[in-house]
DNA sequence: ACCTGAACACCGTTCAAGT
DNA sequence: ACCTGAACACCGTTCAAGT
Protein backbone atom coordinates (compact mmCIF):
# COMPACT_ATOMS: atom_id res chain seq x y z
CA UNK A 1 0.00 0.00 0.00
CA UNK A 2 0.88 3.43 -0.92
CA UNK A 3 1.92 6.03 2.41
CA UNK A 4 -0.33 8.78 1.17
CA UNK A 5 0.37 11.07 4.00
CA UNK A 6 3.93 11.42 4.23
CA UNK A 7 6.32 14.01 3.42
CA UNK A 8 7.68 12.26 0.41
CA UNK A 9 4.72 12.65 -0.92
CA UNK A 10 4.62 16.01 -0.79
CA UNK A 11 7.80 16.26 -2.76
CA UNK A 12 6.78 13.97 -5.63
CA UNK A 13 3.95 16.42 -5.70
CA UNK A 14 6.64 19.52 -5.67
CA UNK A 15 8.74 17.96 -8.01
CA UNK A 16 6.10 16.70 -10.53
CA UNK A 17 4.91 20.41 -10.27
CA UNK A 18 8.70 21.50 -11.73
CA UNK A 19 9.23 19.03 -14.26
CA UNK A 20 6.05 19.61 -15.92
CA UNK A 21 6.93 23.58 -16.42
CA UNK A 22 10.21 22.65 -17.41
CA UNK A 23 10.19 19.87 -19.55
CA UNK A 24 5.60 19.73 -20.53
CA UNK A 25 3.65 16.51 -20.42
CA UNK A 26 5.75 14.61 -22.65
CA UNK A 27 9.27 15.12 -20.27
CA UNK A 28 6.88 13.96 -17.43
CA UNK A 29 7.61 10.45 -17.04
CA UNK A 30 7.98 8.39 -13.60
CA UNK A 31 11.45 8.05 -14.49
CA UNK A 32 12.54 10.96 -14.42
CA UNK A 33 10.71 12.22 -11.96
CA UNK A 34 12.39 9.71 -9.79
CA UNK A 35 15.39 11.14 -11.08
CA UNK A 36 14.85 14.47 -9.67
CA UNK A 37 13.83 13.60 -6.59
CA UNK A 38 17.34 10.84 -6.48
CA UNK A 39 15.35 7.57 -6.27
CA UNK A 40 14.25 4.87 -8.33
CA UNK A 41 11.22 4.56 -10.65
CA UNK A 42 9.33 1.92 -8.45
CA UNK A 43 9.99 3.74 -4.98
CA UNK A 44 7.79 6.74 -6.27
CA UNK A 45 4.94 3.61 -6.04
CA UNK A 46 5.18 3.14 -2.20
CA UNK A 47 4.07 7.43 -2.10
CA UNK A 48 1.29 7.35 -4.61
CA UNK A 49 -0.92 5.07 -6.44
CA UNK A 50 -0.02 6.17 -9.51
CA UNK A 51 0.91 8.18 -12.63
CA UNK A 52 -2.54 9.37 -12.75
CA UNK A 53 -2.59 10.44 -9.60
CA UNK A 54 -0.32 13.02 -10.26
CA UNK A 55 -1.96 14.30 -13.70
CA UNK A 56 -5.38 14.60 -11.63
CA UNK A 57 -3.16 16.98 -8.58
CA UNK A 58 -1.46 18.65 -11.52
CA UNK A 59 -4.81 19.63 -13.20
CA UNK A 60 -6.58 20.54 -9.70
CA UNK A 61 -3.62 22.75 -9.25
CA UNK A 62 -4.25 24.27 -12.89
CA UNK A 63 -7.93 24.54 -12.65
CA UNK A 64 -7.23 26.47 -9.13
CA UNK A 65 -4.38 28.40 -10.12
CA UNK A 66 -6.17 29.58 -13.53
CA UNK A 67 -9.08 30.21 -11.70
CA UNK A 68 -7.14 32.39 -9.19
CA UNK A 69 -5.70 34.17 -11.98
CA UNK A 70 -8.94 34.65 -13.55
CA UNK A 71 -10.83 36.45 -10.57
CA UNK A 72 -7.66 38.95 -10.07
CA UNK A 73 -8.04 40.31 -13.74
CA UNK A 74 -9.84 43.65 -14.20
CA UNK A 75 -13.72 43.12 -14.09
CA UNK A 76 -14.38 44.39 -18.13
CA UNK A 77 -15.20 41.20 -20.83
CA UNK A 78 -11.50 42.61 -22.34
CA UNK A 79 -9.50 42.23 -19.07
CA UNK A 80 -10.54 39.01 -18.40
CA UNK A 81 -10.40 37.53 -21.96
CA UNK A 82 -6.45 38.48 -21.75
CA UNK A 83 -6.47 37.46 -18.59
CA UNK A 84 -7.05 34.13 -19.83
CA UNK A 85 -4.79 34.41 -22.68
CA UNK A 86 -2.02 35.56 -20.12
CA UNK A 87 -2.70 32.91 -17.92
CA UNK A 88 -2.54 30.20 -20.72
CA UNK A 89 0.78 31.62 -22.38
CA UNK A 90 2.67 32.20 -19.03
CA UNK A 91 1.84 28.49 -18.17
CA UNK A 92 1.49 26.69 -21.47
CA UNK A 93 2.29 23.39 -19.68
CA UNK A 94 -0.44 23.31 -16.64
CA UNK A 95 -2.95 24.68 -19.12
CA UNK A 96 -2.02 22.06 -21.25
CA UNK A 97 -2.82 19.35 -18.78
CA UNK A 98 -5.97 20.36 -17.62
CA UNK A 99 -7.31 20.62 -21.52
CA UNK A 100 -5.25 18.39 -23.64
CA UNK A 101 -5.78 15.40 -21.87
CA UNK A 102 -8.88 13.72 -20.52
CA UNK A 103 -9.50 15.54 -17.05
CA UNK A 104 -9.86 12.98 -14.36
CA UNK A 105 -13.12 14.13 -12.70
CA UNK A 106 -12.89 11.31 -9.80
CA UNK A 107 -9.46 12.58 -8.47
CA UNK A 108 -9.57 15.87 -8.42
CA UNK A 109 -11.41 18.01 -5.40
CA UNK A 110 -15.24 18.35 -6.00
CA UNK A 111 -16.69 21.55 -7.82
CA UNK A 112 -13.25 22.72 -8.92
CA UNK A 113 -14.89 22.14 -12.63
CA UNK A 114 -17.73 23.37 -11.56
CA UNK A 115 -16.27 26.67 -10.36
CA UNK A 116 -13.99 27.74 -13.28
CA UNK A 117 -17.35 26.54 -15.93
CA UNK A 118 -19.26 29.51 -12.98
CA UNK A 119 -16.46 32.07 -12.96
CA UNK A 120 -16.89 32.28 -17.10
CA UNK A 121 -20.65 32.39 -16.62
CA UNK A 122 -20.50 35.06 -14.29
CA UNK A 123 -18.71 36.93 -16.78
CA UNK A 124 -20.54 37.03 -20.04
CA UNK A 125 -23.94 37.18 -17.88
CA UNK A 126 -25.84 35.25 -19.74
CA UNK A 127 -26.96 31.48 -20.01
CA UNK A 128 -25.06 28.31 -19.83
CA UNK A 129 -25.05 28.06 -23.83
CA UNK A 130 -23.28 31.52 -24.66
CA UNK A 131 -20.82 31.09 -21.80
CA UNK A 132 -20.15 27.58 -23.11
CA UNK A 133 -19.13 29.68 -26.75
CA UNK A 134 -17.45 32.13 -25.12
CA UNK A 135 -15.24 29.46 -23.33
CA UNK A 136 -14.51 27.59 -26.69
CA UNK A 137 -13.56 31.09 -28.10
CA UNK A 138 -11.26 31.69 -25.27
CA UNK A 139 -10.01 28.09 -25.49
CA UNK A 140 -9.88 27.97 -29.37
CA UNK A 141 -7.78 31.12 -29.55
CA UNK A 142 -4.72 30.08 -26.84
CA UNK A 143 -4.99 26.50 -28.26
CA UNK A 144 -4.34 27.10 -31.65
CA UNK A 145 -1.49 29.87 -31.09
CA UNK A 146 -0.08 27.41 -28.44
CA UNK A 147 0.04 24.93 -31.03
CA UNK A 148 1.33 27.28 -33.95
CA UNK A 149 -1.31 26.99 -35.71
CA UNK A 150 -1.35 30.97 -36.57
CA UNK A 151 1.01 32.29 -39.39
CA UNK A 152 4.28 34.02 -37.88
CA UNK A 153 3.12 37.07 -38.52
CA UNK A 154 -0.35 36.98 -37.98
CA UNK A 155 -1.50 40.23 -35.50
CA UNK A 156 -3.14 37.96 -32.86
CA UNK A 157 -3.14 40.90 -30.72
CA UNK A 158 -6.03 42.19 -33.05
CA UNK A 159 -7.52 38.56 -33.32
CA UNK A 160 -8.07 38.76 -29.85
CA UNK A 161 -9.69 42.19 -30.38
CA UNK A 162 -11.69 41.09 -32.99
CA UNK A 163 -12.84 38.38 -30.24
CA UNK A 164 -14.07 40.08 -27.74
CA UNK A 165 -16.10 42.11 -30.09
CA UNK A 166 -17.87 39.10 -31.03
CA UNK A 167 -18.52 37.81 -27.58
CA UNK B 1 17.79 3.68 -48.06
CA UNK B 2 13.98 3.60 -47.97
CA UNK B 3 11.95 2.79 -51.44
CA UNK B 4 9.87 5.24 -51.76
CA UNK B 5 7.79 4.15 -54.53
CA UNK B 6 7.14 0.54 -54.05
CA UNK B 7 3.06 -0.79 -53.99
CA UNK B 8 4.18 -1.57 -50.29
CA UNK B 9 4.60 1.96 -49.83
CA UNK B 10 0.81 3.03 -50.71
CA UNK B 11 -0.17 -0.51 -48.71
CA UNK B 12 1.56 1.74 -45.24
CA UNK B 13 -0.60 4.70 -45.54
CA UNK B 14 -3.87 2.45 -46.22
CA UNK B 15 -3.12 0.90 -43.15
CA UNK B 16 -1.83 3.65 -41.37
CA UNK B 17 -5.15 5.81 -42.28
CA UNK B 18 -7.45 2.18 -41.21
CA UNK B 19 -5.37 2.15 -38.01
CA UNK B 20 -5.92 6.00 -36.96
CA UNK B 21 -9.15 6.55 -36.92
CA UNK B 22 -9.76 2.52 -35.56
CA UNK B 23 -7.70 2.97 -32.80
CA UNK B 24 -6.82 6.78 -32.27
CA UNK B 25 -3.06 8.44 -32.38
CA UNK B 26 -1.78 6.59 -29.41
CA UNK B 27 -2.76 3.45 -31.00
CA UNK B 28 -0.87 4.33 -34.07
CA UNK B 29 2.35 2.57 -33.07
CA UNK B 30 4.95 1.12 -36.01
CA UNK B 31 4.51 -2.31 -33.89
CA UNK B 32 1.11 -2.02 -34.74
CA UNK B 33 0.94 -1.05 -37.94
CA UNK B 34 3.70 -3.61 -39.28
CA UNK B 35 1.16 -6.19 -37.59
CA UNK B 36 -1.40 -4.90 -39.67
CA UNK B 37 0.72 -5.75 -42.21
CA UNK B 38 1.90 -9.05 -41.63
CA UNK B 39 5.57 -8.16 -41.39
CA UNK B 40 8.09 -6.73 -38.65
CA UNK B 41 8.40 -3.28 -37.13
CA UNK B 42 11.93 -2.72 -38.64
CA UNK B 43 10.67 -3.39 -42.48
CA UNK B 44 8.69 -0.58 -42.46
CA UNK B 45 12.04 1.36 -42.41
CA UNK B 46 13.15 0.13 -45.95
CA UNK B 47 9.75 1.75 -46.96
CA UNK B 48 9.18 4.79 -45.33
CA UNK B 49 11.72 7.23 -43.57
CA UNK B 50 10.22 7.62 -40.25
CA UNK B 51 7.01 7.87 -38.22
CA UNK B 52 6.70 11.43 -38.97
CA UNK B 53 6.30 10.79 -42.87
CA UNK B 54 2.99 8.34 -41.70
CA UNK B 55 1.83 11.36 -39.41
CA UNK B 56 2.77 13.95 -42.51
CA UNK B 57 0.24 12.11 -44.75
CA UNK B 58 -2.57 11.39 -42.58
CA UNK B 59 -2.41 15.49 -41.63
CA UNK B 60 -2.29 16.26 -45.50
CA UNK B 61 -5.39 13.59 -45.94
CA UNK B 62 -7.19 15.22 -42.87
CA UNK B 63 -6.78 18.93 -44.46
CA UNK B 64 -7.76 17.77 -47.51
CA UNK B 65 -11.01 15.87 -46.70
CA UNK B 66 -11.60 18.38 -44.37
CA UNK B 67 -11.43 21.16 -47.06
CA UNK B 68 -13.82 18.86 -49.47
CA UNK B 69 -16.46 18.60 -46.20
CA UNK B 70 -16.42 22.23 -45.95
CA UNK B 71 -16.43 22.81 -49.47
CA UNK B 72 -19.56 20.33 -49.99
CA UNK B 73 -21.97 22.81 -47.85
CA UNK B 74 -24.38 24.70 -48.06
CA UNK B 75 -23.05 28.51 -48.24
CA UNK B 76 -24.77 29.78 -45.69
CA UNK B 77 -22.44 30.72 -42.29
CA UNK B 78 -24.53 28.42 -40.48
CA UNK B 79 -24.09 25.54 -43.09
CA UNK B 80 -20.82 25.68 -42.58
CA UNK B 81 -20.53 25.80 -38.92
CA UNK B 82 -22.33 22.55 -38.93
CA UNK B 83 -20.28 20.93 -41.71
CA UNK B 84 -17.00 22.14 -39.43
CA UNK B 85 -18.93 20.33 -36.44
CA UNK B 86 -20.02 17.41 -38.13
CA UNK B 87 -16.60 16.20 -40.44
CA UNK B 88 -14.78 16.80 -36.84
CA UNK B 89 -17.57 14.37 -34.60
CA UNK B 90 -17.48 11.91 -37.96
CA UNK B 91 -13.40 12.00 -37.87
CA UNK B 92 -12.46 12.62 -34.91
CA UNK B 93 -9.00 10.69 -34.60
CA UNK B 94 -8.28 12.30 -38.41
CA UNK B 95 -9.33 15.47 -36.93
CA UNK B 96 -6.71 15.24 -33.71
CA UNK B 97 -3.54 14.62 -35.82
CA UNK B 98 -4.16 17.55 -37.95
CA UNK B 99 -5.00 19.64 -34.49
CA UNK B 100 -3.57 18.34 -31.57
CA UNK B 101 -0.09 17.53 -32.17
CA UNK B 102 2.43 19.79 -34.21
CA UNK B 103 1.72 20.20 -38.28
CA UNK B 104 4.57 18.94 -40.20
CA UNK B 105 4.69 21.85 -42.66
CA UNK B 106 7.40 20.74 -44.37
CA UNK B 107 6.25 17.59 -45.10
CA UNK B 108 2.57 18.25 -46.38
CA UNK B 109 1.92 19.65 -49.78
CA UNK B 110 2.43 23.25 -50.80
CA UNK B 111 -0.52 25.56 -50.57
CA UNK B 112 -2.74 22.67 -48.36
CA UNK B 113 -2.90 24.41 -45.08
CA UNK B 114 -3.66 27.87 -46.65
CA UNK B 115 -6.18 26.45 -48.62
CA UNK B 116 -8.04 25.49 -45.86
CA UNK B 117 -7.28 28.88 -44.18
CA UNK B 118 -8.61 30.75 -47.11
CA UNK B 119 -11.62 28.64 -47.36
CA UNK B 120 -12.47 30.37 -43.92
CA UNK B 121 -11.95 33.76 -44.80
CA UNK B 122 -13.95 33.67 -47.70
CA UNK B 123 -16.60 32.42 -45.58
CA UNK B 124 -16.98 35.29 -43.30
CA UNK B 125 -16.54 37.47 -45.62
CA UNK B 126 -13.81 39.81 -43.30
CA UNK B 127 -10.59 40.11 -42.58
CA UNK B 128 -7.99 37.51 -41.77
CA UNK B 129 -8.18 38.66 -38.15
CA UNK B 130 -11.92 37.72 -38.10
CA UNK B 131 -11.42 35.05 -39.54
CA UNK B 132 -9.25 33.57 -37.20
CA UNK B 133 -11.68 34.54 -34.27
CA UNK B 134 -14.40 32.55 -36.53
CA UNK B 135 -11.84 29.10 -36.51
CA UNK B 136 -10.67 29.49 -32.99
CA UNK B 137 -14.31 29.28 -32.22
CA UNK B 138 -15.23 26.85 -34.24
CA UNK B 139 -12.26 24.96 -33.28
CA UNK B 140 -12.75 25.27 -28.94
CA UNK B 141 -16.17 24.02 -29.71
CA UNK B 142 -15.21 20.61 -31.31
CA UNK B 143 -11.95 20.23 -29.37
CA UNK B 144 -13.93 20.75 -26.00
CA UNK B 145 -16.74 18.44 -27.11
CA UNK B 146 -14.07 15.95 -28.20
CA UNK B 147 -12.52 15.92 -25.03
CA UNK B 148 -15.78 15.51 -23.07
CA UNK B 149 -15.55 18.99 -21.26
CA UNK B 150 -19.12 19.65 -21.21
CA UNK B 151 -21.00 18.31 -19.29
CA UNK B 152 -23.37 15.88 -19.94
CA UNK B 153 -26.40 17.40 -19.83
CA UNK B 154 -25.04 20.27 -22.23
CA UNK B 155 -27.07 21.31 -25.02
CA UNK B 156 -24.66 21.49 -27.40
CA UNK B 157 -26.78 22.57 -30.88
CA UNK B 158 -28.30 24.89 -28.95
CA UNK B 159 -24.46 26.09 -27.84
CA UNK B 160 -23.97 25.91 -31.19
CA UNK B 161 -26.71 28.22 -32.55
CA UNK B 162 -24.87 30.94 -30.13
CA UNK B 163 -21.83 30.67 -32.02
CA UNK B 164 -23.15 31.04 -35.23
CA UNK B 165 -24.99 34.06 -34.04
CA UNK B 166 -22.03 35.65 -32.31
CA UNK B 167 -19.98 35.18 -35.74
C1' DA C 1 9.31 2.07 7.08
C1' DC C 2 11.59 2.83 2.93
C1' DC C 3 14.15 1.73 -1.25
C1' DT C 4 15.93 -1.41 -4.90
C1' DG C 5 17.05 -4.77 -8.98
C1' DA C 6 14.98 -7.48 -12.06
C1' DA C 7 11.29 -8.22 -14.75
C1' DC C 8 7.14 -7.56 -18.00
C1' DA C 9 4.87 -5.54 -21.79
C1' DC C 10 5.29 -1.60 -24.29
C1' DC C 11 7.58 2.52 -27.58
C1' DG C 12 10.68 4.40 -32.15
C1' DT C 13 14.65 3.22 -34.50
C1' DT C 14 19.25 1.05 -36.26
C1' DC C 15 21.95 -2.39 -38.25
C1' DA C 16 24.19 -6.52 -39.49
C1' DA C 17 22.60 -10.65 -41.35
C1' DG C 18 19.74 -13.75 -44.01
C1' DT C 19 16.82 -15.05 -48.46
C1' DA D 1 14.98 -6.41 -53.51
C1' DC D 2 12.84 -7.40 -49.30
C1' DC D 3 12.43 -8.97 -44.55
C1' DT D 4 14.28 -10.28 -39.93
C1' DG D 5 16.39 -10.89 -35.01
C1' DA D 6 18.82 -8.61 -31.83
C1' DA D 7 19.81 -4.56 -29.86
C1' DC D 8 19.46 0.35 -27.82
C1' DA D 9 17.29 3.80 -25.21
C1' DC D 10 12.94 4.73 -23.77
C1' DC D 11 7.82 4.07 -21.22
C1' DG D 12 4.39 2.61 -16.75
C1' DT D 13 4.13 -0.79 -13.42
C1' DT D 14 4.75 -5.10 -10.25
C1' DC D 15 7.02 -7.76 -6.94
C1' DA D 16 10.19 -10.30 -4.25
C1' DA D 17 14.10 -9.06 -1.74
C1' DG D 18 17.11 -6.20 0.94
C1' DT D 19 18.12 -2.51 4.93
Amino acid sequence: MANTDGPTRERIRAASYELLNEKGLAGLSMRALADRLHIKAPSLYKHIEDKDEIIADLQARGLQEFGIAIRRAGKSRRAKALAYRGWALANPHLYEITVSIPLLRDRIPAGLEDGVTNLIIEITGKDHEHARAVWALMHGLVDLEIAGRFPKDADLDLTWKRAVAMI
